[in-house]
This record gives C-alpha cells, sequence and structure tokens, in this order.
DNA sequence: ACGGTTGGTTCGGTGAATGAACTATCCTGG
DNA sequence: CCAGGATAGTTCATTCACCGAACCAACCGT
C-alpha cells in the first residue's frame, strides 16, 4: 500500500481521478471545478501522466486531454469505496451521487458486482445519477451542473 | 469522497489505519514500524480519535493502546482496494501478504465477500499470511518479523 | 490584427513535515 | 526504596509543499 499511496496518495491526487472518472479532462475544468492552485494541477497531472495513471492526449490546438489509462480505471474500486465511507459516515442525508448499471438498473459494488444482475460492470456501462444528498445550487459553474444530471461515466463533459 | 479525504486523506493516516487492521495498537510499534515523525504521530493519532475512527485506551500504567473503532472498520475496503492497486501495477513478484478466510480458505475481495463460501467475512475473521513477494530481511525489527508471519487481523501484536 | 481562451509559469508568504534532542511518567528488578 | 529502562510524548530549527495572485505565450475565430 505504500507504493499505491506514493502514486495517489498526495493532496488533490485522487480527487482528480475521481474528476477524471465524472468525465472532466481539460485542465482549465479540474482547475474550475476542483479550486485547487494552477502550479499543483500542473505539478499533479504530469506525475499522474509519469506514472501512467492519465494520458495527455492533444485535443485541437492547445486544448489537451487527460484521460485514465487502463491503470488508471483500475483506481476505481480505491474512488467508490472512499466515497462509500464518506456517504455512510458523513451523508446523514444519503449519497449526493448513486451509480447504476446501465443494462439493468442494478447497483454496483466497489468491485464492480452488480447487485442486480451479478455481472462485472466496467466503469463506462455505469450512470451517475443524482442521489438524495444532491444539493443544486443555483449559482453551480456549468461543470457542476453537468455532473449533477445522469451521465455515463467516462463521457467528456461538454464534447 | 471530499469528506472522507479530510479524515483519512492526509499523508501517514491510510498507514497508520492499516498498521491498526494488522494488530498494532501502540505508540511506539506505529513509530518504529512505519517510521513517521513522533510529532506527526501524536496528531494523527490524536484526529483519528476525535474522529471516532480509532479509540484510546489505557492500557497498563502508560501503554495506552489505539483501537479501530466500527467507523474505523469500515475503512477495510479503502486499505484492501488500495493494496490490490498497488499489489497488481507494482509488485512483481506477486502480493507481500494475502489475506484468507480463516473458516473456509477462501480469499475475502474488497468487500469482503469470500471467493470460496460467499460469505461476507468479518475482518476479524481474515488471516494474513505472507504472499509471494514477501520479502524477510534479516535485520527486521520484532514488529515486522511478527507482521511475517501468518496471523489473525486486528490480534494485537505481542499482547 | 486582435481579443478571448487555454494551459500553463513565477513569485512571495505561510503552514506542515522532518529528524534530532529532550522530558515526564510509570513499571520492574534488585 | 532506588535505579534504570520503557513508554508516550514535546520542543525546536530546518526543509519542503501548498497557497493565491499575477503574469505570459500559443492558438483560435472573427
Amino acid at each position: 500500500m505504500v507504493r499505491a499511496l506514493e502514486i495517489v496518495g498526495e493532496r488533490w491526487s485522487l480527487l482528480i481521478i475521481r474528476d477524471a472518472f465524472f468525465g472532466i479532462r481539460r485542465f482549465t475544468d479540474f482547475s474550475s471545478h476542483l479550486g485547487i492552485p494552477r502550479a499543483v494541477l500542473t505539478e499533479r497531472l504530469e506525475f499522474l501522466v509519469s506514472e501512467d495513471v492519465l494520458a495527455r492526449t492533444p485535443g485541437s490546438g492547445r486544448r489537451f486531454e487527460y484521460e485514465l489509462t487502463a491503470k488508471g480505471l483500475d483506481l476505481w474500486p480505491v474512488v467508490r469505496s472512499l466515497t462509500e465511507w464518506g456517504d455512510a459516515h458523513y451523508a446523514p442525508q444519503g449519497p449526493r451521487r448513486v451509480f447504476t448499471h446501465a443494462d439493468c438498473g442494478g447497483q454496483p459494488d466497489a468491485t464492480r458486482r452488480c447487485s442486480r444482475c451479478g455481472e462485472t460492470v466496467p466503469v463506462a456501462a455505469m450512470l451517475m445519477e443524482p442521489g438524495p444528498g444532491m444539493v443544486t445550487s443555483p449559482k453551480a459553474d456549468p461543470i457542476s451542473a453537468a455532473l449533477a444530471e445522469r451521465r455515463p461515466l467516462l463521457q467528456p463533459v461538454e464534447p
């Protein structure tokens, strides 16, 4: 676990990875959604790319995109179990987001096993939907607004 | 996930919690096994106790013990999935430790479901055994040596 | 050609982490 | 009863990481 924490244990790293699962791919979107200092974001993205957790692909012009690699996708159980623990102990209204299997509507657990059909669900086949604890503030930025809608995981935000 | 990381996302916190699962309970043992600065250890233990992840109970005299609470035990999926990710991507020799269901010998996944009997295995009913990647250095301190033996999780080290 | 967008870099200030040394309390052996 | 060790810290100077704000350079559409 020491090596895992050397890669994803620094501050912000897991939040960047979580946002990547949610479909965020661009520098500016990570910056505005997370509120992370840009210098720190630069450093974290470069490090995660160098460790093959994210891949940096050129979009149009300067619009680079940071995407999860296979190794990065393997972090889903970490993201999911941390979220479940936070929901269980710090979300009296219930979770802000729930994740469902697009094919059958069941709820995959942290290991991606679906509660209804029993399949191991690929992350891309999961839908993220607002849960009972979701708060929709009127002044929400476009990114937060998009992430409060029902949408598939990994699908790029505003393509 | 933000709130979860506020509790367990600081450096050393998850390693302290992992060691607590392994059976470490005393200040000196955490210090020597993790190599964490003592001032930081003091602060982390106090914080985790204040957040009801650990409980501090008086042993004999000054020998306090830090034990996982129910809330702390709920962090097992986080510890397990981080370890699995590290093993999958940074342990070419295979994992250093494997965890088995004491009753049936199966291997519980991150959600504690046993691969053999299908039961949800309590953490206390799991055995930690050395795996193919375990390295037994001759100069190992007594704590590391104890943790390289087959032993139940949560059982206090040298009671 | 020009203003906006994107993806950064640079900078000074602040707080946290580090390792080494020191301390106070309790327990045990003689 | 006293000495010494074990335990669980505290203190301190140095180093390092994080922070917010400002600056900058390439590219785009018009």
